[in-house]
DNA sequence: GATCGCAATATTGTCTGACAATACACATAA
DNA sequence: TTATGTGTATTGTCAGACAATATTGCGATC
């Protein structure tokens, strides 16, 4: 055996339950056996009509769920949990498309996704390994997704929290000097709609909305695509939201506060409201 | 035609003079005509030995420039430029395949690629589109590199600089509260590299290591993606850079004044002494 | 004439099989 | 021991085929 740690036997007796897409349990069938039958190409496989190729019957009925993309999703989400710890070397091409069933270029469309998140380099001869944790984008929507069900939940949701104190004051105060009439416009639509939302997933969804539109006025072309914390706080965070309804009348007050000092272009009350608003939120999680 | 707007006519002018790869200038020769010879896979071809496919002599020498990750970043680039604005669709995977002269392999990859970079959406007998820009990945080191080139690079920094203001501080103090003491010889070790330092790469490089390490140190996991943003501040920092002595000597003493109020665990001090730092590479900036 | 349904069609998605390029690992020779 | 060459495993690239999919436009029906 080589220097470098080789991978795992394959994990042999964890077979791989529930994948990705939740519609869609057993779409990607674990290798069941080395050897399946002989009848491979030839003759049509009993009721079946379908010429040569093996195939599944009914596959990708869900949009996000094409064999690459599913692929790509499981083996991220292995090695995001830490079963391939950064610098293991993966299961060649040839492995996974045993493992999963599925043709190599599938595989290989699936780990160039995973390449182009920094999340995997390869040469030949070598084959794919895991790349340092530093290298990894995080703040990649999937690698965040992936990285939310690691660790425990509240230190996930501690972590996010953090970065929008850090975040969300400044992105803010520049929404209140730059912003422009639209996008003052989709802030106070936002606001509006948590205000007048019936369920909970729907003040939710608003109040994403809210803080979205905020980072978008704030002029920062970087600070956009940040979003997809806000998002994943607010995916984590729905456990946590309260049903009292002072509690809510409280923070749609933070909000419109936040709202109006935008409005008014004060870049520091809008900032000091956003400070509010977080602390608020805060100790929501910690009252829990 | 359809209504969507339709891919603009192959850019026939322009026949892409030079890819990305700096020393493999025309790697991926574009189409230079639609039949190319007939004796395609038969006897092989003059002198060459290469028995079937036609190939490329030598082929991928530089690590990160195969045929996938070139095409990638051709597309990549003309895609962040602006050359395909958001919405529309994309020419397909055979004319890709046809103008670069490569396999559609080759050009799935690619697209796959762009794909886990939130760049690209597509579905079938719709075919590629590109994605509405809040959705760009700008924080991904290729887009971010991409993106570098396109507006002016004076707008670039100021970006860039405006985000290191939000940012570096505060994960200056979660650093100074947080660091262990081998991420403290880290911080150390890149600080003093500065000061020793006899050319102004070098010099370049121990800097981007100091406050990529203060990012590692902060205890914040969602920051140290960002660091990718302070290593192309260097990038595009490097033409300003001081070659007064006075200025570096000044320069050194911020990061010493830093490095040391990390050393001694004085938040407020560090985060001040970061913001001096930005300040006067601000300064740096403006006087030019 | 308007609306609905259906087929034609274009494009991505997947599979298969083959060969090239690469660089480690080992055996061999100096 | 060191240097050299060969073996070999893995990714990289190519080619060709068929399946799945959803738009588009046409035709049938109300």
């Amino acid at each position: 055996m080589g220097l470098i740690c080789a991978q795992r036997p394959a994990l042999p007796p964890e077979p791989l339950a529930a994948l990705d897409s939740p519609f869609n349990p057993d779409f990607l069938e674990p290798m069941r056996d080395a050897k399946p039958n002989k009848e491979k190409s030839p003759a049509k496989a009993a009721s079946g009509d379908r010429p040569a190729g093996v195939r599944r019957p009914d596959a990708a009925r869900i949009p996000g769920s094409s064999v690459h993309a599913s692929l790509a999703s499981e083996i991220g989400l292995r090695i995001v949990r830490g079963d391939y710890p950064p610098g293991t070397i993966l299961p060649n091409e040839a492995k996974w498309s045993e493992t999963f069933s599925v043709s190599r270029s599938a595989v290989r469309e699936a780990i160039k996704m995973l390449m182009a998140k920094s999340l995997l380099a390869s040469r030949p001869k070598i084959g794919s390994w895991v790349e340092p944790k530093e290298r990894w984008n995080l703040l990649d929507r999937d690698v965040l997704a992936w990285y939310a069900t690691s660790p425990d939940r509240e230190v996930f949701l501690k972590t996010v929290q953090e970065f929008r104190h850090i975040i969300e004051p400044e992105a803010t105060a520049f929404a209140a000097m730059r912003r422009t009439d639209e996008q003052m416009a989709e802030i106070s639509q936002a606001c509006r709609e948590m205000g007048e939302a019936t369920s909970l997933q729907e003040r939710t969804r608003a109040d994403t909305r809210f803080h979205l539109a905020i980072l978008r006025a704030s002029g920062n072309d970087l600070l956009v695509p940040l979003g997809v914390l806000i998002e994943s706080a607010f995916d984590h965070l729905f456990a946590y939201t309260t049903r009292e309804l002072d509690d809510l009348q409280h923070a749609q007050k933070l909000h419109e506060a936040i709202e109006k000092n935008i409005r008014l272009q004060r870049p520091d009350a809008a900032r000091n409201a956003v400070r509010k608003l977080l602390a608020n939120t805060d100790g929501v999680i910690r009252s829990r």
